[in-house]
DNA sequence: TATCTTTATGTCCAATATGACATAAAGTGA
DNA sequence: TCACTTTATGTCATATTGGACATAAAGATA
Protein backbone atom coordinates (compact mmCIF):
# COMPACT_ATOMS: atom_id res chain seq x y z
CA UNK A 1 0.00 0.00 0.00
CA UNK A 2 1.31 3.43 -1.13
CA UNK A 3 1.66 5.96 1.82
CA UNK A 4 -0.61 8.56 -0.05
CA UNK A 5 -3.30 6.22 -0.20
CA UNK A 6 -2.56 4.86 3.66
CA UNK A 7 -3.13 8.44 4.74
CA UNK A 8 -6.13 9.05 3.11
CA UNK A 9 -7.57 6.00 4.45
CA UNK A 10 -6.40 7.03 7.47
CA UNK A 11 -7.88 10.53 7.14
CA UNK A 12 -11.17 9.08 6.98
CA UNK A 13 -11.09 7.40 9.95
CA UNK A 14 -9.76 3.81 8.81
CA UNK A 15 -7.38 1.79 11.08
CA UNK A 16 -4.64 0.67 8.65
CA UNK A 17 -2.94 -2.36 9.48
CA UNK A 18 -1.81 -5.67 9.20
CA UNK A 19 -3.62 -9.27 10.51
CA UNK A 20 -1.87 -8.22 13.30
CA UNK A 21 -3.15 -5.28 15.08
CA UNK A 22 -6.77 -5.70 13.47
CA UNK A 23 -6.68 -9.44 15.92
CA UNK A 24 -4.35 -7.94 18.32
CA UNK A 25 -2.04 -10.65 18.59
CA UNK A 26 1.01 -10.26 19.76
CA UNK A 27 3.92 -10.62 17.78
CA UNK A 28 4.75 -14.03 17.73
CA UNK A 29 1.84 -15.49 17.37
CA UNK A 30 1.54 -12.75 14.47
CA UNK A 31 4.56 -14.01 13.06
CA UNK A 32 3.20 -17.66 13.33
CA UNK A 33 -0.26 -16.83 11.63
CA UNK A 34 2.13 -15.33 8.80
CA UNK A 35 3.82 -18.44 8.11
CA UNK A 36 1.10 -20.46 7.99
CA UNK A 37 -0.25 -17.92 5.34
CA UNK A 38 2.64 -18.71 3.38
CA UNK A 39 2.39 -22.10 3.85
CA UNK A 40 -1.04 -22.38 2.63
CA UNK A 41 0.23 -19.70 -0.33
CA UNK A 42 2.72 -22.24 -1.49
CA UNK A 43 0.04 -25.46 -1.46
CA UNK A 44 -2.12 -23.50 -3.39
CA UNK A 45 0.64 -22.40 -5.93
CA UNK A 46 2.01 -26.02 -6.15
CA UNK A 47 -0.86 -27.45 -6.50
CA UNK A 48 -1.86 -24.89 -9.63
CA UNK A 49 1.22 -25.53 -11.38
CA UNK A 50 0.56 -28.74 -11.16
CA UNK A 51 -2.84 -28.23 -12.82
CA UNK A 52 -4.36 -30.21 -9.94
CA UNK A 53 -7.98 -29.51 -8.70
CA UNK A 54 -8.09 -29.65 -4.61
CA UNK A 55 -10.03 -32.55 -4.82
CA UNK A 56 -6.83 -34.69 -6.73
CA UNK A 57 -4.84 -33.10 -3.90
CA UNK A 58 -7.40 -34.49 -1.77
CA UNK A 59 -7.29 -37.87 -3.11
CA UNK A 60 -3.54 -38.38 -3.30
CA UNK A 61 -3.37 -36.69 0.57
CA UNK A 62 -5.98 -39.03 1.56
CA UNK A 63 -7.89 -36.25 2.38
CA UNK A 64 -10.86 -34.65 1.58
CA UNK A 65 -11.37 -31.27 -0.87
CA UNK A 66 -12.93 -29.14 1.99
CA UNK A 67 -9.88 -29.72 3.95
CA UNK A 68 -7.68 -28.30 0.75
CA UNK A 69 -10.02 -25.62 0.88
CA UNK A 70 -9.26 -24.83 4.32
CA UNK A 71 -5.65 -25.33 4.50
CA UNK A 72 -5.05 -23.35 1.68
CA UNK A 73 -7.55 -20.46 3.33
CA UNK A 74 -4.71 -21.18 6.48
CA UNK A 75 -8.23 -21.55 8.24
CA UNK A 76 -7.42 -21.85 12.11
CA UNK A 77 -7.90 -25.62 11.82
CA UNK A 78 -5.53 -26.80 10.23
CA UNK A 79 -2.26 -27.71 11.61
CA UNK A 80 1.35 -27.12 10.14
CA UNK A 81 1.47 -30.26 10.12
CA UNK A 82 -0.81 -31.15 7.55
CA UNK A 83 0.55 -28.21 4.87
CA UNK A 84 3.94 -29.20 5.51
CA UNK A 85 2.85 -32.83 4.49
CA UNK A 86 1.35 -31.48 1.94
CA UNK A 87 3.69 -29.57 0.63
CA UNK A 88 6.42 -32.14 0.79
CA UNK A 89 3.46 -34.54 -1.07
CA UNK A 90 3.37 -32.24 -3.96
CA UNK A 91 7.15 -32.42 -4.24
CA UNK A 92 8.11 -29.94 -2.73
CA UNK A 93 11.70 -29.97 -1.18
CA UNK A 94 12.68 -28.83 2.20
CA UNK A 95 14.39 -25.65 0.82
CA UNK A 96 11.69 -25.06 -0.55
CA UNK A 97 9.13 -25.13 2.47
CA UNK A 98 12.30 -23.17 4.10
CA UNK A 99 11.82 -20.35 1.25
CA UNK A 100 8.44 -20.04 1.91
CA UNK A 101 9.01 -19.61 5.49
CA UNK A 102 11.97 -17.16 5.25
CA UNK A 103 9.96 -14.90 2.78
CA UNK A 104 7.83 -13.66 6.04
CA UNK A 105 10.51 -12.47 7.95
CA UNK A 106 11.10 -9.89 5.23
CA UNK A 107 8.24 -9.27 4.30
CA UNK A 108 7.82 -6.92 7.32
CA UNK A 109 10.59 -4.78 6.25
CA UNK A 110 9.25 -4.35 3.24
CA UNK B 1 29.23 -43.87 8.90
CA UNK B 2 32.31 -45.09 6.68
CA UNK B 3 32.27 -47.36 4.09
CA UNK B 4 34.09 -50.26 5.41
CA UNK B 5 32.35 -50.39 8.71
CA UNK B 6 28.93 -50.30 6.60
CA UNK B 7 30.01 -53.09 4.75
CA UNK B 8 31.18 -55.40 7.91
CA UNK B 9 27.74 -54.92 9.40
CA UNK B 10 26.22 -55.74 5.78
CA UNK B 11 28.62 -59.19 5.88
CA UNK B 12 27.11 -59.84 9.19
CA UNK B 13 23.41 -59.89 8.19
CA UNK B 14 22.58 -56.33 9.65
CA UNK B 15 20.15 -53.92 7.42
CA UNK B 16 22.22 -50.97 7.39
CA UNK B 17 20.58 -47.78 7.03
CA UNK B 18 18.22 -44.27 8.41
CA UNK B 19 15.26 -44.20 10.19
CA UNK B 20 13.11 -43.90 6.98
CA UNK B 21 14.54 -47.35 6.14
CA UNK B 22 13.87 -49.13 9.48
CA UNK B 23 10.37 -47.73 10.25
CA UNK B 24 9.38 -48.85 6.22
CA UNK B 25 8.08 -44.91 5.93
CA UNK B 26 7.88 -43.64 2.47
CA UNK B 27 10.36 -40.82 1.72
CA UNK B 28 8.31 -37.96 2.02
CA UNK B 29 6.55 -38.72 5.60
CA UNK B 30 10.68 -39.10 6.60
CA UNK B 31 11.07 -36.10 5.29
CA UNK B 32 8.79 -34.58 7.45
CA UNK B 33 10.27 -36.38 10.26
CA UNK B 34 13.62 -34.91 9.65
CA UNK B 35 11.92 -31.64 9.53
CA UNK B 36 10.54 -32.21 12.64
CA UNK B 37 13.94 -33.43 14.29
CA UNK B 38 15.33 -30.27 13.10
CA UNK B 39 13.22 -28.16 14.58
CA UNK B 40 13.09 -30.69 18.03
CA UNK B 41 17.12 -29.96 17.29
CA UNK B 42 16.77 -25.95 17.24
CA UNK B 43 14.84 -25.71 20.36
CA UNK B 44 17.04 -27.24 22.15
CA UNK B 45 19.78 -25.63 21.03
CA UNK B 46 18.05 -22.25 21.28
CA UNK B 47 16.78 -23.24 24.76
CA UNK B 48 20.32 -24.31 26.15
CA UNK B 49 21.77 -21.12 24.36
CA UNK B 50 19.67 -18.97 26.53
CA UNK B 51 20.93 -21.07 29.19
CA UNK B 52 16.87 -22.19 30.36
CA UNK B 53 15.54 -25.16 31.66
CA UNK B 54 12.92 -27.38 30.44
CA UNK B 55 10.98 -26.37 33.20
CA UNK B 56 11.79 -22.60 32.58
CA UNK B 57 11.18 -22.73 29.01
CA UNK B 58 7.55 -25.01 29.63
CA UNK B 59 6.33 -21.73 32.38
CA UNK B 60 7.28 -19.19 29.55
CA UNK B 61 5.35 -20.91 27.15
CA UNK B 62 2.18 -22.22 29.48
CA UNK B 63 3.12 -25.38 28.74
CA UNK B 64 4.79 -28.33 30.55
CA UNK B 65 8.02 -29.73 31.23
CA UNK B 66 7.08 -32.82 30.28
CA UNK B 67 5.78 -31.67 26.94
CA UNK B 68 8.90 -29.38 26.29
CA UNK B 69 10.92 -33.07 26.62
CA UNK B 70 8.72 -34.71 24.02
CA UNK B 71 9.03 -31.72 21.66
CA UNK B 72 12.80 -31.84 22.14
CA UNK B 73 13.04 -35.66 21.57
CA UNK B 74 10.68 -34.88 18.78
CA UNK B 75 8.10 -37.11 19.87
CA UNK B 76 5.42 -38.08 17.49
CA UNK B 77 2.61 -36.61 19.79
CA UNK B 78 3.81 -32.86 19.89
CA UNK B 79 3.24 -31.12 16.35
CA UNK B 80 5.06 -29.09 14.44
CA UNK B 81 2.95 -25.98 14.92
CA UNK B 82 4.07 -26.45 18.87
CA UNK B 83 7.59 -26.31 17.79
CA UNK B 84 7.37 -23.37 15.49
CA UNK B 85 5.26 -21.28 18.53
CA UNK B 86 8.16 -22.96 21.21
CA UNK B 87 10.53 -21.45 18.29
CA UNK B 88 9.34 -17.85 18.12
CA UNK B 89 8.37 -17.78 21.45
CA UNK B 90 12.27 -18.15 22.47
CA UNK B 91 13.03 -15.46 20.09
CA UNK B 92 13.86 -17.49 17.17
CA UNK B 93 13.14 -15.24 13.61
CA UNK B 94 11.39 -17.36 10.46
CA UNK B 95 14.88 -17.13 8.80
CA UNK B 96 16.36 -19.48 11.58
CA UNK B 97 13.52 -21.51 11.39
CA UNK B 98 13.48 -21.87 7.74
CA UNK B 99 17.80 -22.75 8.00
CA UNK B 100 16.83 -25.47 9.99
CA UNK B 101 13.99 -26.92 7.14
CA UNK B 102 16.57 -26.25 4.53
CA UNK B 103 19.52 -28.11 5.98
CA UNK B 104 17.49 -31.52 5.56
CA UNK B 105 17.26 -31.36 2.25
CA UNK B 106 21.30 -31.19 2.04
CA UNK B 107 21.29 -33.83 4.89
CA UNK B 108 20.61 -36.46 2.04
CA UNK B 109 23.70 -35.41 0.10
CA UNK B 110 26.11 -35.55 2.82
C1' DT C 1 27.87 -42.82 48.64
C1' DA C 2 23.67 -39.38 49.33
C1' DT C 3 21.19 -35.27 47.88
C1' DC C 4 19.67 -32.05 44.59
C1' DT C 5 18.65 -30.64 39.84
C1' DT C 6 17.37 -31.63 35.42
C1' DT C 7 15.54 -34.48 31.87
C1' DA C 8 12.83 -38.61 30.18
C1' DT C 9 8.75 -41.48 29.98
C1' DG C 10 4.12 -43.01 30.76
C1' DT C 11 -0.76 -41.97 31.50
C1' DC C 12 -5.06 -39.17 31.87
C1' DC C 13 -8.78 -36.33 29.91
C1' DA C 14 -10.04 -31.83 28.01
C1' DA C 15 -9.20 -29.34 23.94
C1' DT C 16 -8.32 -29.33 19.19
C1' DA C 17 -7.75 -31.25 14.40
C1' DT C 18 -9.25 -34.57 11.04
C1' DG C 19 -11.87 -36.65 7.14
C1' DA C 20 -16.35 -36.81 5.61
C1' DC C 21 -20.50 -34.99 4.11
C1' DA C 22 -23.85 -31.49 2.61
C1' DT C 23 -24.46 -27.44 0.36
C1' DA C 24 -23.45 -22.74 -0.95
C1' DA C 25 -20.75 -19.85 -3.86
C1' DA C 26 -17.92 -18.86 -7.61
C1' DG C 27 -16.06 -19.77 -11.94
C1' DT C 28 -16.40 -21.55 -17.00
C1' DG C 29 -18.19 -22.35 -21.40
C1' DA C 30 -22.43 -23.05 -24.49
C1' DT D 1 -29.64 -17.93 -19.29
C1' DC D 2 -28.32 -23.04 -18.08
C1' DA D 3 -25.37 -26.87 -17.05
C1' DC D 4 -21.03 -28.23 -15.30
C1' DT D 5 -16.76 -27.86 -12.62
C1' DT D 6 -14.31 -26.16 -8.95
C1' DT D 7 -13.83 -23.94 -4.59
C1' DA D 8 -15.74 -22.25 -0.03
C1' DT D 9 -18.10 -22.91 4.30
C1' DG D 10 -20.52 -25.16 8.05
C1' DT D 11 -21.12 -29.22 10.90
C1' DC D 12 -20.29 -33.74 13.00
C1' DA D 13 -17.91 -38.13 15.03
C1' DT D 14 -13.80 -39.80 15.61
C1' DA D 15 -8.89 -39.33 16.31
C1' DT D 16 -5.00 -36.85 17.86
C1' DT D 17 -2.73 -33.43 20.70
C1' DG D 18 -2.16 -30.62 24.82
C1' DG D 19 -1.07 -29.55 29.70
C1' DA D 20 -0.79 -31.81 33.90
C1' DC D 21 0.83 -35.11 37.05
C1' DA D 22 3.63 -38.96 38.80
C1' DT D 23 7.77 -41.13 38.64
C1' DA D 24 11.90 -42.96 36.58
C1' DA D 25 16.41 -41.93 34.86
C1' DA D 26 20.37 -39.27 34.29
C1' DG D 27 23.64 -35.53 35.83
C1' DA D 28 25.88 -32.75 39.06
C1' DT D 29 27.92 -31.65 43.47
C1' DA D 30 29.24 -32.62 48.03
Amino acid sequence: MNTTRRARLERNGWAVGDAAQFLNLDPQEAQFVEVKLALAAGVRQLREQRGMTQAALAQQLGSSQSRIAKMEAADQSVTVDLMMRSLLAIGATPGQIAKLIKRVETRRAA
